[in-house]
DNA sequence: ATTTAACATATGTGATACCATTTGTGAACT
DNA sequence: AGTTCACAAATGGTATCACATATGTTAAAT
């Protein structure tokens, strides 16, 4: 298994550091679906005792992006058709919710923002690097929803991306099958035209043709071939 | 500080354990906000070592029920205005989303079951027991959303109750003052007629006029005597 | 009397040790 | 060859200890 390295901020807790190591592995569909977990196996890994990172996995199970089995063992878990369908309805009814109430606080600098992580996007897209779109995407949306001073739906949110992620690997392959028509820049427009119903439209097609249409088709594939 | 004890399931881990009293302590508004918790403190409380206390509090502070302060010390969060009214605005959206899923899988054994909930309620209602009423009304829509068989997003409603929770206990005084007609009876007769929209409204109204309302009150009066 | 400095106490963090349980392996048996 | 049993290894769970940092307190200095 292959758990990327992350920036070492200073001052940072080792048990916070694990955390952030799997959390951002999972989240990018590093770690398999299926795939079993040990704490000691995962503590050597990071050059580190099993304490501070049972403390790490307790919290991610509680996240549920991983999942502890009745014999007390603890795995990625796998993929299926209806909790995928019920994963990404969940996703758009949350962000479609975070996103109406963020416009109220949307500022020109942050739509400016917004449009540069855009471009990165584009350019990822072009060069095929799969992690990096994953990873951008994920910071145009979180940075729309935390423009609410009082937001309180990004930790559900990004729960349900660390839910999608073990089997982003595989859908994120096929999102250029998909994905013809940029609702970012749909999204963007809506901003700058302060235009609730417009905005929201935009995010629910952004999520659906990005991951829902490929994702039901690999699990729909893999199923026929089984 | 007064944690409930909670029925000993046997082959519990400790850490479990400390993580549901913990919980439900929390969830029913037990601990006041901003009080401040520590590792060891809580683990005399419970005649345990600080490590299992450790694994329980760090998945809490994932949950957003509890507060890690930077000098990593823990706090039970206070509550503003802002935050409330985002709370509520994303318990409404993620349990009328709930329910609508649910409907398709609803049996008549399982509103049967809800009936005898909300019985209870009636009853708790008139003892005055606001605790019990607390942990039934959660069981009535806990058990409303499970019947969905591939169901995601109760995790995160219950991290809305987690963070709802010690403001609940100021709220739930209240709430006679406002709850004048008893929307779970609406619910029933709309999950019985199967009818969608029927039973998004009076899951709204329920939230909104068991919590909305009389939290606000609570909230706007202390904003006045400070 | 107020502020500052020094010391004692309390607390969070992480490694280690020990135990109970589970998993894996290999030999004996049918 | 397949099954079963016994033993070894691995793993999770918790207590304890050591260390660093934060907090609280007391005494000295202004």
């Amino acid at each position: 298994m292959n758990i990327p390295e992350l920036p070492v901020d200073h001052d940072i807790t080792d048990q916070e550091s694990v955390y952030a190591r799997l959390r951002h592995a999972i989240m990018v569909g590093t770690i398999e679906p299926g795939t079993n977990l040990t704490m000691r196996g995962l503590a050597e890994a990071m050059g580190l005792s099993p304490t501070p990172v049972r403390e790490a996995v307790r919290r991610l199970s509680s996240e549920n992006a991983i999942e502890i089995l009745p014999n007390r063992r603890m795995a990625i878990p796998e993929m299926t058709l209806g909790r995928f369908e019920e994963l990404v309805a969940l996703r758009v009814t949350l962000e479609v919710h975070a996103a109406e109430r963020s416009l109220p606080y949307i500022s020109d600098y942050v739509i400016e923002k917004l449009k540069e992580i855009d471009e990165a996007m584009d350019e990822a897209l072009r060069e095929e690097n799969l992690d990096k779109l994953t990873i951008l995407n994920q910071r145009f949306h979180r940075m729309l929803y935390s423009v609410n001073p009082n937001q309180v739906c990004v930790p559900a949110i990004e729960s349900v991306w660390l839910q999608l992620g073990p089997f982003q690997r595989q859908v994120v392959k096929r999102v250029k099958e998909f994905y013809k028509i940029d609702r970012h820049k749909e999204i963007l427009t809506a901003l700058r035209a302060r235009d609730v119903a417009a905005l929201m439209n935009a995010t629910e097609s952004d999520i659906r043709e990005g991951s829902s249409r490929s994702g039901r088709l690999v699990l729909t594939e893999n199923l026929t071939t089984r």
